[in-house]
DNA sequence: TTGCATCTTGACCATTTGGTCAAATCACAC
DNA sequence: GTGTGATTTGACCAAATGGTCAAGATGCAA
């Protein structure tokens, strides 16, 4: 397994996909998701993943060349969405609110798209082996970016001095244990992230744990107007 | 897959486990910690932990009677181990240090035993299959103890209120996040938690912003002796 | 030393599974 | 309608893998 990177049938003509391409490479991404997410690379099965997709072995193996190559895909598919919270820390903003708004857009995602949580930390846990140039150049340098902007709020004394990397992990670390543990918060408390309850408590708790540990005040002083 | 008990060779005369049976068990329950934490359950091979325990498959097999069973076992061997250090949590002692020790040991495991971290956040990930029973069973009643001791705390004023279920499962998620994501982590920091002074740093900064999050004063004034 | 139970292994088997291929079917431009 | 390329599939293959078994090696008590 080396690489990560689109796949497309050996030939082809118009500069896009056709309709056919389209539709089937999506339906194979989304029930390949499911599969990898439940069972790991090594338990999911390119029979059973084309299966929930309502095709043949051969045809999803028409459309991408290998179970690795929809592995890679399907990684590919759900980084982007996965890192973009992030990007839109604002410097300029307030901290407790950056900060806030960063934890909320985190836990959304959580509980809209668990499996690719699962999908992301089990690729991690496993070492890695597709992502790791990716964390070690895109993700490293938009985390420095990031942690750039944490420091300057602490320096010109807008939150109490707390190591911005160690900030960034806990808030990565909370956020998606309760998608990735779904099962046991569920087994623990009856209820996990598909619950709007739920989902509002734990934003509530972890929001203001998070801030409160930061030095910042949360929830804000109710807004200015009588 | 269903269960989860020991298993020894058919027969046997001995109380015991022989020398022989000792050594070989742990030798096996070893490299399969080690197997499955790294390729998870389907991509774990029998041959290859038994090339690691340096035995022939055939004899692995002699030890314990199927993949499952080395899976089992090697879940419950690391359970109890993973589960101590809140059960050490004391109504009786300062909520501050009593959530500073317990963050302490949970971040000890995570360096100690990082496989083991990820062999059970694998298992969870995946639904659960063997150990549901367990979280439903004993995680939950120690659990609800537990959080009857932070509740308590809180209803005596000695912290700030914040839902001790949500305030566990945060310890839970940073502590484990650092052994379970340590390749992640490695690739933006140039560190892990095998490194003691990224091990002390990762202490600090999870407990610090972990207790000021609920409102505890954290690090504690220095102790009263000049 | 001897006898027996424990321990160890190589040969073997059945199943699963990723992937190939040639043939059949379909979509659609002309 | 017809022809051509895109799409789809069943038959098939080779490798990997969990597990069985009978035979041999080893440890040990008498």
């Amino acid at each position: 397994m080396t690489g990560l990177s689109g796949q497309t049938p050996a030939s082809y003509k118009p500069v896009g996909l056709s309709r056919i391409q389209e539709k089937n490479r999506s339906l194979i991404l989304e029930a390949a998701l499911g599969e990898f997410s439940k069972k790991g690379f090594s338990g999911a099965t390119v029979e059973r993943i084309a299966a929930d997709a309502g095709m043949s072995k051969s045809n999803l193996l028409y459309y991408f060349s290998s179970k690795e190559a929809i592995y890679n895909a399907t990684l590919a598919h759900i980084l982007e969405i996965w890192l973009t919270p992030l990007k839109t820390l604002n410097p300029l903003g307030d901290p407790a609110d950056e900060l806030a708004a960063y934890i909320r857009q985190k836990i959304e995602l959580s509980a809209k798209f668990p499996e690719a949580s699962r999908l992301f930390a089990n690729e991690v846990m496993q070492g890695a082996p597709q992502i790791l140039p990716v964390l070690e150049t895109d993700l490293k340098r938009l985390v420095e970016e990031k942690c750039q902007v944490i420091e300057d709020w602490i320096d010109t004394g807008r939150m109490r001095p707390v190591d911005p990397v160690h900030l960034i992990f806990t808030i990565w670390a909370t956020t998606q244990h309760y998608a990735d543990f779904s099962v046991q918060i569920k087994a623990l408390t009856g209820k996990d992230l598909s619950d709007p309850d739920f989902q509002r408590s734990t934003e509530t708790a972890v929001t203001s744990l998070i801030l409160n540990g930061a030095g910042l005040k949360w929830p804000r002083e109710s807004d200015p107007g009588a």
